[in-house]
DNA sequence: ATTACTTATCGTAATATTGCGATATAAGAT
DNA sequence: ATCTTATATCGCAATATTACGATAAGTAAT
């Protein structure tokens, strides 16, 4: 097999677990808090800043992008990464919804 | 190569991407979800509920436990699951904390 | 047009994940 | 002791992910 059963979950079941999938690696994570920290959007600083090859970069780019997580515009040579608000938001709502809905009922098992 | 460089990242990369990573899939959400409503832990109710094998759902209990998301208790011929809500808090605050740090610039590229 | 630079894509190797049947383990009931 | 029930583990096949060197594709400057 390899391949995850979507079609017995619920849409929004595969929607945070997709777009927490995109999230949810160490290099990912450490390019979107660059993103975030240089206000204004950032290119391919990222290869330097992280310890990464150049197309290991551009391919996490590219899963971000694809979750709609973030966005690229060409901007000359280089390209300008950055937030996509819509989707941002979205993530917050559908895992806060999530992890809301757990209250400890101090003891359990 | 295949295997992620988590020498490169800060420890809380690391965290946060692993117990992501424990939650990015529809079933461990699923999974969740259940255990969740089921106030009370529940078992083994698991298989009936989603409709996936047996053998399939032990594993993902596994790796939510491994990733310390979840805790089981033997109870006699059943195991009874339920979250760990020290983990479940550091979750909320490491995304809460990663994602709050974003704030829409509005205009950007 | 050639050069320099930035980013994307291709191909590949190593490893991880997903799902399941089959089988093992363990506890209660008969 | 044997049977039943519940859960875990093993082994396997299909597929996905991670990382990177090599190379392509695009733009800007000379």
């Amino acid at each position: 097999m390899g391949l995850t059963k979507t079609e017995i979950f619920s849409k929004e079941q595969n929607e945070l677990a997709l777009l927490l999938k995109a999230i949810a690696h160490p290099a990912r994570i450490a390019i979107l808090q660059q993103i975030i920290s240089a206000k204004a959007c950032i290119c391919g600083d990222l290869v330097e800043e992280l310890g990464l090859a150049q197309a290991t970069i551009s391919q996490h780019l590219k899963e971000l992008k694809n979750a709609g997580i973030i966005q690229g515009t060409i901007e000359g040579v280089k390209v300008c990464y950055c937030i996509e608000p819509g989707t941002w938001n979205r993530l917050q709502k559908l895992f806060g919804d999530f992890m809301g809905s757990y209250v400890d009922p101090n003891g359990c098992c």
